[in-house]
DNA sequence: CGTGCCTAAAATATCCAACATTTTTCTAAA
DNA sequence: TTTAGAAAAATGTTGGATATTTTAGGCACG
């Protein structure tokens, strides 16, 4: 995983589209509560009605979307009861796997969370400089890489991969902030330098305490 | 939800295979990392091949069934690190989702623990005298209902959900366990009168431990 | 002027049949 | 015995068709 993912991940078609809406879910360009209308969303993302359906059920387990019975599908409402229920899982279910990180972390950890706090720092200044809509999607998913990195070594792929659904449900509120430049990138950088040198010394409170405020101030 | 669920939860043919497979992952007719074919599975439980991919999609979300691209699916296997991993994880988010439900629970939810409490001892007493399929089916549900029910006033809808995911996961563990006659009811039956009364005095430490002994006990 | 009812249009959920691609299995030669 | 290649099976995807359900419009009725 050191240069690049071995294997492609958008394998099948399914996949592909998935990614797609995932992105433009999390971006906003399909709005909350905005409806999912199979023949519409063919025309913009290609695929078989079979396909968009499949993708959407997908979606729905993801909780990216929602289905009623009969009544098709719709993307997940973002109220701000949304947003504090996200943080708070975020930040359970965070904390528990970078303390659990900590006490089981090889140094192979270590440098892995080394190189992520080097690429988001790169791509925090990015992001600055040129905040284009590409640019943003890489700042993300550095963030999001960032975010999986702390809990990686906790030793439980359930863990994982909860923590991975639940940081998805947060993108967009997180890209909103960055749209209406509302976030604090001076603080940030500090709080993620502090935030390595404290899991480099193993210094298990602080970083749980950093890791805290990164979360908080992700979500307001 | 007094006499029985109001809405249909089967309504439709997808979420219909989808309960006949989840029943069938739990009970190992259908074994852990056992292949899924397509064609096969429709002989057995009907629909068309899009239904059933569907519905595959949808339990590789819940974690029941694992995909593999241009391989088809499989059930999720069951290793004891697998068995291991679910249990902490019940046992994370079933103390978070108790604590805080012992926090904001009002007399409502007290009530809804007394019924669910008095549920399980009956499944309990059935299961034993009468330990065919369809019982322990109903005894399942009941030890679901109960687990559900200590952390349904906890306030997030998504530690709710991710609870139930994973207690799904258990199910298959614990209907072993039946099978094999190794539960204590002697035992269970103890503990979660203790358990009821702990949550009506609102006795936080005391309810947390018991709800653990039992989480253990479910999985030994 | 609104209100309810009926019909028409749209959308969902499902099925069948087909096909390209990929994986697995079988077979036979080196 | 190994291996190469053909045959069989399975997956992933598509198009089209249909029953059912929901939604939208329009129109008489009070």
């Amino acid at each position: 995983m050191l240069f690049g993912r071995p294997k492609p991940e958008d394998d099948t078609v399914v996949q592909m589209l998935a990614s797609a809406l995932r992105r433009d879910i999390s971006f906003g360009v399909l709005r909350p509560d905005q409806k999912l209308k199979i023949d519409a969303l063919r025309q913009s993302y290609g695929g078989s009605n079979h396909s968009m359906r499949e993708t959407l059920r997908m979606l729905v387990a993801e909780g990216m979307v929602e289905a009623e019975s009969q009544r098709g599908f719709r993307v997940t409402s973002a109220t701000q009861d949304d947003q504090n229920d996200i943080l708070q899982m975020r930040l359970d279910l965070e904390k528990l796997g970078l303390e659990r990180s900590l006490q089981k972390g090889s140094v192979d950890w270590e440098a892995a969370v080394i190189a992520a706090q080097h690429r988001l720092a790169h791509a925090d200044a990015q992001v600055q400089a040129n905040p284009d809509d590409l640019t943003a999607l890489a700042w993300d998913q550095a963030c999001k890489t960032f975010a999986e990195t702390l809990i990686a070594a906790c030793g439980s792929p359930r863990l994982i991969e909860t923590a991975s659904r639940i940081y998805n449900q947060s993108r967009r509120f997180r890209l909103a902030l960055l749209r209406e430049g509302r976030i604090d990138f001076r603080t940030r950088a500090k709080h993620q330098e502090q935030l390595k040198n404290a899991i480099l010394a193993r210094d298990t409170e602080t970083a749980l305490a950093l890791q805290e405020a990164e979360i908080r101030a992700d979500m307001i």
